[in-house]
DNA sequence: GTTCTATATTTGTAAAAACAACAGTTGTTA
DNA sequence: TAACAACTGTTGTTTTTACAAATATAGAAC
């Protein structure tokens, strides 16, 4: 369903505005489809994105510095994020013994576990929901980027 | 900067799964981008959303069931998202006389002053930020129906 | 008219996000 | 080495979200 039918409009101000509604509307639509994978393992997208950048990482350590780097989702409170991951025993996180202002943050056996069930279930429920082409997602991707380059 | 470098990522499973990463950056930054001028206004994108979907059908009133079929992002709580926008004074909330369950909600003119001078900074603060041709444009919001088709 | 089901919205509550203020550590410089 | 600024992460508070349960009306079946 095209966007315009999807949010009942058909008059946009221009493409570009358009194409910014879309984004915001498949944005949700993804995030909708991806819920149910997150919930039946009780942690939020965003602390799978931080298990993925810990293990990327793996068995080097991560500071909360350095997963705010390139967090998808800045801003958002890593402190508390990382303590559930720590509490759920998916994560470790020690005083930095050469600057103890830093912490340093390892995954643990668990975490690896359940960060490659989840990303197997997501490619699979992706699978399912998406058929796009080889080029077309080349080319989407590509055209974000010049979105962004502004 | 492209989301490789953004996200400083290399490696994608696949085409896809890097064109998502990609939505989901490129949600976010736009986000960010247009979160001062709501905070100006002291409200949030949704609110803004929901002064556009009633000032489309004005003088028409709209139900808050109505508002939510067309919602770009649904399942949120419309009632106290209503609440706010009526202590402001730029909506109206009314018994529907002929359906006792439904609300009647319209926009006052001070709703519509706020959301149209809100429009007005969202597209010069964009037009700053986004260089985008007409045609990457229309490509790319055809690119996004093409991925929710599956 | 009574009961049952569907509709339309609201409320309660616990979790999470936003945002600012805080505290400890390190590096610099006088 | 004392004073001060910069860095790193945490805590406190308020607002928002998520989700389930509740209310209230309407329409249908009997």
């Amino acid at each position: 369903m095209g966007i315009d039918s999807a949010i009942k409009q058909s008059k946009f101000k221009s493409s570009v505005q358009k194409a910014m509604v879309n984004i915001f509307y498949t944005n949700n639509w993804l995030r909708d489809i991806q819920q149910p994978v997150f919930k039946k393992y009780g942690i939020l997208p965003q602390h799978y994105n931080i298990l993925r950048i810990v293990n990327g990482k793996s068995p080097k350590p991560v500071s909360p510095g350095e997963i705010k780097e390139v967090i998808l989702d800045k801003g958002r409170d890593l402190t508390r994020l990382v303590d559930k991951l720590v509490s759920l025993n998916f994560l470790k996180r020690e005083l930095c013994s050469s600057n103890r202002r830093k912490m340093e943050i390892t995954i643990t056996e668990s975490g690896q576990k359940i960060m490659n069930d989840i990303e197997q279930e997501l490619l699979s429920i992706m699978n399912k929901h998406i058929q796009l082409k080889e080029e077309d997602a080349i080319q989407l991707s590509n055209l974000l980027d010049t979105l962004r380059e502004g």
